[in-house]
RNA sequence: GCGCCCGUAGCUCAGUUGGAUAGAGCGUCGGACUACGAAUCCGAAGGUCGCAGGUUCGAGCCCUGCCGGGCGCGCCA
């Protein structure tokens, strides 16, 4: 197979690299590179150069050498030394098209990766539940869901989870306006019709306000959170009904874009549950948490550690004896590696369509539930989802891991860091805000909750899915509205999810409707489009020849045994392209950016448009040629469907 | 003050972990539908890779300094 093609010449070169000069793969590994250009070759070394001072010869002359006496693998086609020192080979491309024709025909195109053996656990989400979701946690979202696919594609078993932070200050905060400013209780709370997310949305921005008015006011945040901690009472239960709903929401939303998990960890059961006094014991048990008795923080519980040098001081618990949120995360990370000595209570929150059930956590044991939750938690590697601006905060839990002893778990747990998306002033005038004159000048403006300022996640996909909808209607005049509109949801998806991962995690966003309502080029419509093209090839191919599914595969099996033809180069291109879909997934998860494998997709899509251009199928005279163009069609379908499926993009019937 | 990140075409971004002539999209200009669907394709213009040194056979990528921008660093969460 083509896939372990790049494998195969790199042992193969090493070989001979330990028979020529003696040089063992200790000593230099050999990494086999695809060429700049497609004339050079498929695959291509560049160790002559790299060995030049060690050998004490010329890269020609090591390149000679070692070329003198190779014997290559037989799909080798030509092998050649270029630019002086490089080594460039090109394969036999009938020898691999038969290949990947046989393998298409068995249906093993992309066999799986070895499965493995552990769990994988990805946190992503974790929005505050008290609002609706906007565009910063789009990202988060889709950026964390492409990982889980991924991920499973590269064999891992992975666990998905979403923290719900009940108990902070923001819900705090919705509790206050409802009680104050609405002078409601979770009764009349409960009887809200109008959208609950949108409802908290503006009184959140509300509350920020009436803070402001007076000290009074403002005391009124944490006599209320006071109150939610505290639990059993009118305020805490007032905070769980308006947290519940608002979680439902971000379900409905997440699920429109097809995101799910597999369990809530709620942060009210680590307080109950007190997650912290295991945490805190083995902490004090090691000497990572000290109790500072004078200076600045006497009557703290800190952890001190080491940083570039530098000692650095982190408060885990106050001197009134309350927990910090970093001593709070510990314990909850040390759940997630399944070194707390302590879990949660299950209970299931809902059913998808499917069947899948998401779980939430209790203090409690559950009543009488019929359905057993499965092991949550204990992972053997860790992705936190969480946005760049909590680097620090997540090397000092990771400190923490380490301090306890837990250096390998520290190892294997990553912060799956990426920038904000923020907005163009412009975009924020649009939404009707008024941007105060330093704003203005800013070449983005930060996204606030607080303020109400914001994109929300579901306004976005009812923009996309109308915009979507009016370009169906035109090209498609005839579809029935239904099509219709489930065509527009499936563009609108993959719009808003090739928008947040073609940008790599480094980059910040700057949010603007032009952008993001783009159908044309570099975007998820133009890979859907190619897609939903290569797989009419299909269909027309069988309906002008008068084949049913059957007749067609004989006729590509038999394709094997036919005698070679030149492969033209843009065929070559877009069958190696499709043909290194595993190779971008490893890569992509190796390199931990997503942007890479979208990347891929979207050069395999344009080296197929660019082939669907220039070729026609049905219409190609010679037999031989049209069946070959068809394989190609079929093995860049079965790709693409692949590759989107991972980047969670649907490909609609007709668009 | 300390730490992290960024600076590449008019705009938005890639750049396979140091390789060959720095690539896409948008925008601009000019072309291609009586053939599998033009949400497409082809062509053109557009670059001192922030600046200056250094390491290297080779630097957009690594090191040092400077300039410009963003973020983080709380007995908030």
């Amino acid at each position: 197979m083509y896939y372990r093609i790049k494998d195969e010449l790199a042992e193969c070169l090493q070989a001979r690299l330990a028979e020529a000069f003696g040089i063992t793969r200790e000593q230099y590994r050999v990494q086999v590179q695809y060429p700049a250009r497609l004339e050079f070759g498929d695959f291509g070394v560049s160790f002559p150069f790299e060995l030049a001072k060690v050998l004490r010869r010329s890269p020609q002359q090591i390149a000679q050498q070692f070329l003198d006496g190779f014997r290559a693998p037989a799909y080798v086609r030509r092998i050649e030394t270029a630019a002086g020192g490089y080594i460039n080979l090109a394969v036999d491309r009938w020898l691999v098209f038969q290949d990947a024709v046989r393998a298409l025909t068995a249906g093993r195109l992309w066999p799986e990766f070895e499965p493995d053996a552990g769990k994988t656990i990805v946190e992503h989400t974790n929005i505050n539940p008290n609002k609706a979701a906007h565009i910063g946690h789009l990202r988060n979202a889709i950026l964390g869901d492409s990982l889980v696919r991924l991920l499973r594609f590269n064999g891992k078993r992975v666990e998905v989870q979403n923290y719900i932070d009940n108990t902070g200050v923001q819900v705090a905060d919705v509790v206050v306006g409802f009680r104050h400013l609405e002078q409601q209780g979770p009764a009349e709370v409960a009887a809200i019709e109008d959208r609950f997310d949108y409802v908290c949305w503006d009184l959140y921005a509300r509350v920020a306000h009436f803070y402001e008015a007076s000290e009074a006011n403002a005391r009124l945040r944490g006599e209320v959170l006071h109150q939610i901690e505290a639990g059993d009472n009118e305020v805490a239960e007032l905070a769980d009904l308006i947290a519940t709903r608002i979680v439902n929401c971000h379900l409905d939303t997440m699920e429109r874009l097809d995101i799910r998990y597999d369990v809530l960890p709620r942060e009210s059961d680590i307080l109950h549950l007190h997650f912290w006094d295991t945490a805190f014991g083995q902490l004090k048990a090691r000497g990572a948490a000290e109790l500072e008795t004078a200076g600045p923080n006497a009557g703290c519980w800190v952890m001190r550690y080491q940083k570039d040098g530098q000692e650095d001081t982190k408060i885990l618990v106050r001197s009134n004896g309350t927990v910090t949120y970093t001593g709070k995360d510990i314990a909850y990370q040390l759940w997630k590696i399944g070194q707390l000595d302590r879990d949660f209570h299950y209970e299931p929150f809902r059913a998808y369509d499917d069947g899948h059930t998401v779980w939430a956590s209790r203090s409690t044991p559950a009543d009488e539930s019929d359905l057993q939750p499965p092991r949550f938690g204990g992972g053997d590697w860790v992705f936190n989802v969480i946005d760049v601006r909590q680097a620090y905060t997540q090397n000092v839990v990771f400190e923490g891991l380490r301090r306890l002893g837990y250096t390998d778990e520290a190892a294997r747990s990553v912060h799956f860091a990426y920038e904000i998306v923020a907005l163009s002033p412009r975009c924020a005038q649009e939404l009707g805000f008024e941007l105060s004159e330093e704003d203005r000048q800013r070449a983005h403006v930060e996204v606030s909750g607080r303020k109400g300022l914001g994109v929300k996640a579901d306004d976005l996909l009812d923009r996309l899915e109308e915009k979507a909808r009016r370009e169906v209607d035109v090209r498609n005049p005839a579809m029935p509205p239904d099509q219709a509109a489930r065509t527009a949801r499936d563009i609108a998806v993959g719009a808003l999810r090739y928008f947040m991962v073609r940008y790599s995690r480094k980059a910040l966003i700057v949010f603007d409707f032009d952008d993001a309502l783009n159908f044309d080029g570099e975007t998820g419509p133009y890979l859907q489009y190619s897609a939903v093209r290569a797989r009419n090839i299909g269909l027309k191919y069988r309906e002008h020849f008068g084949q049913d599914e059957a007749a067609t595969a004989a006729a590509l099996d038999g394709l094997s045994a036919l005698p070679a033809i030149e492969l033209p180069d843009d065929v070559w291109e877009l069958l190696t392209q499709a043909l290194k879909l595993r190779d971008a997934a490893r890569a992509s998860l190796a390199g931990q950016e997503l942007a890479a494998f979208a990347k891929y997709l979207y050069t395999l899509a344009q080296r197929f448009s660019n082939f669907y251009n220039k070729h026609h199928i049905i219409g190609e005279e010679d037999p031989v040629r049209r069946l070959v163009f068809l394989a190609v069609v079929h093995i860049y379908y079965q790709g693409m469907q692949r590759g989107l499926d991972i980047l969670g993009i649907p490909i609609p019937e007709r668009m």
